[in-house]
DNA sequence: TTAGGGCTTGACGCGGACGTCAAGGCAAGC
DNA sequence: GCTTGCCTTGACGTCCGCGTCAAGCCCTAA
């Protein structure tokens, strides 16, 4: 199989293949015309590689993934620094939504508040002699 | 107050707000040496634009918030642009969220699913005859 | 014969928010 | 006078995972 139909089978690109290629995480044998020929072995460590990466993972940390493929795993994740990885990522993945959230609920409160102030503003104006809300060019203070 | 003075009070750089003011975030008299000088409104601008670059707001994002106090509000967010922005970033934050535990979870049930298959293999390999785990150089398949 | 599609390598582009270096002006201290 | 430190503009580098274009080879169908 030729770079074209396995990058279709799997779902990507030729170029994203000759990426991994480049990055060591992808080999090819090659014909007498130079082309790169793929087996279904490589399907398998593709399909990792889309996998983890769909999941958010770098490029590198598929390696060991790939690297336990390449060793005669029928998993990847069957061997230690492929478990390491998992463990890792999700470490980052909890600390990533901790934050993520903490964020979310600062910029909540802060819409709260804002919008209360908005409010309060509705509010005086609704008043005989309140002053205008609105930002629809003020005074431009250059 | 000059250029460098205001980064480190804002606790950043002078090539960040060169790089603001490029962006037409922020803006500066000159002096006679042609030296950027800046007010305390400008500590301001600055404060609001950090401190939403630290929640995780893209810089075109900040505009609204910058151009509310330049329109002579006390707060970056008095103006209906500003909560539209929140309001968008809060969506954007819960969806970010919700992707995350899912992959989350599905890669916290893929370590176990790998660390019971090791289990399994460590076993089989206790009892006689047992084949070998690990991956240390096991077989090289090109 | 020509058009079309797939393959090759090499090299630049992208986005975002700057970092860093180059080359030079301006002022203060020793 | 010289060094140090702040300022100026301009321009290239960074990170990542490719996209895209260029120039050219190989084969096939019409």
């Amino acid at each position: 199989m030729r770079i074209g139909e396995l990058a279709a089978r799997a779902g990507t690109t030729a170029r994203a293949l000759r990426y991994y290629e480049a990055r060591g995480l992808l080999s090819a044998r090659r014909d007498e015309k130079g082309y790169r020929e793929y087996g279904e072995g490589d399907l398998r460590l593709l399909e990792q590689i889309r996998t983890l990466q769909d999941f958010g993972f770098e490029l590198e940390e598929t390696r060991p993934f790939v690297e336990c493929l390449r060793a005669g795993h029928l998993e990847g994740d069957s061997c230690p620094a492929s478990l390491a990885v998992y463990r890792r990522k999700l470490a980052e993945l909890d600390a990533l939504v901790g934050q993520l959230t903490a964020v979310r609920e600062t910029v909540a409160e802060q819409l709260r508040r804002a919008e209360r102030a908005v409010g309060e503003l509705a509010a005086e104006a609704s008043v005989p002699g309140g002053p205008e809300p609105g930002c629809e060019l003020g005074g431009q203070l250059s």
